[in-house]
DNA sequence: TCTTGAAGCTATAGTCGCTAGAGACATTAT
DNA sequence: ATAATGTCTCTAGCGACTATAGCTTCAAGA
């Protein structure tokens, strides 16, 4: 049995995180002791390192809750869970190319101002005038 | 003269963006008609198309703040702006890195699951088990 | 057994950057 | 004059937490 702070220690996940997936629906509600503080059992230890492990790679609380759910019916057929990974994976992606873009425009703007004073500024300017651009957003 | 409406045609920000701009104090209260409907300058238009485009570029509503702050005193140096874009700039390539490192390790998992049910998916077991994991995040 | 300090409890509010809705009032076109 | 559209304020909600207040419980040492 393990104590909230436990779980917390054990995961680095923060123990009002912890409470709050529990609130979610993510955790179950733990048994008690009987000064009503939470026992957590290692299968549960094992769901929240499940649930960190998943937020570390950026998955939503919601599609998370989704995995937990087929993880419980272990006969499903696994394509669901495969579509997760995947929609998730074609999200990244896109993020990843959104910030790129966004990368080169700003380096083309930072660093590179010569004037001394923010009244002939190139970073300025360039927030001011979207027409300096090289690609549009 | 704009009403809110074309202030929000013209910039692309929508109409109770503008008003939540105004009481974050990044947008200066504006005129109002004898109906106490807001009436906009073409000046308060262009600091508007400043904001949308540094909120494009991913700064925050303080970055913002900040270099509205710097434009309205131009014998400042510039530097500060130089330095918020640079900020920015090195934030933005760190989430491209660590993106970067989660599509390469989301990528093994999806679609890699062969088996026909969830009890041996590999990618809930991937998401359970970090030590299948090729690098530490 | 008592005490102390750390750890835990609930409940509520705040974060960021919006977005949505309700219900009332203003403006514009016909 | 009327209808259609636009705008007003106010409030609440989103996701995923984080922080605070004021209380209770637990474990270890004296």
């Amino acid at each position: 049995m393990f104590t909230i702070g436990q779980m917390a220690r054990r995961t680095g996940v923060k123990i009002p995180t912890i409470r709050y997936y529990e609130q979610m629906g993510l955790m179950t509600a733990p048994e008690r002791s009987q000064g009503n503080q939470r026992r957590y059992t290692k299968t549960e230890l094992d769901r929240l390192g499940f649930i960190k492990h998943a937020r570390d790679l950026g998955l939503s609380l919601d599609a998370i809750r989704d995995l937990i759910r087929l993880n419980a019916h272990p006969e499903t057929p696994c394509a669901e869970a495969d579509r997760i990974a995947d929609e998730h994976l074609a999200s990244v992606r896109d993020r990843i190319r959104r910030l790129q873009r966004l990368e080169s425009e700003l380096s083309r703007i930072a660093s590179s101002c010569k004037a001394g004073t923010v009244k002939d500024c190139y970073v300025i300017r360039a927030l001011s005038d979207h027409t300096l651009c090289e690609d549009d957003h």
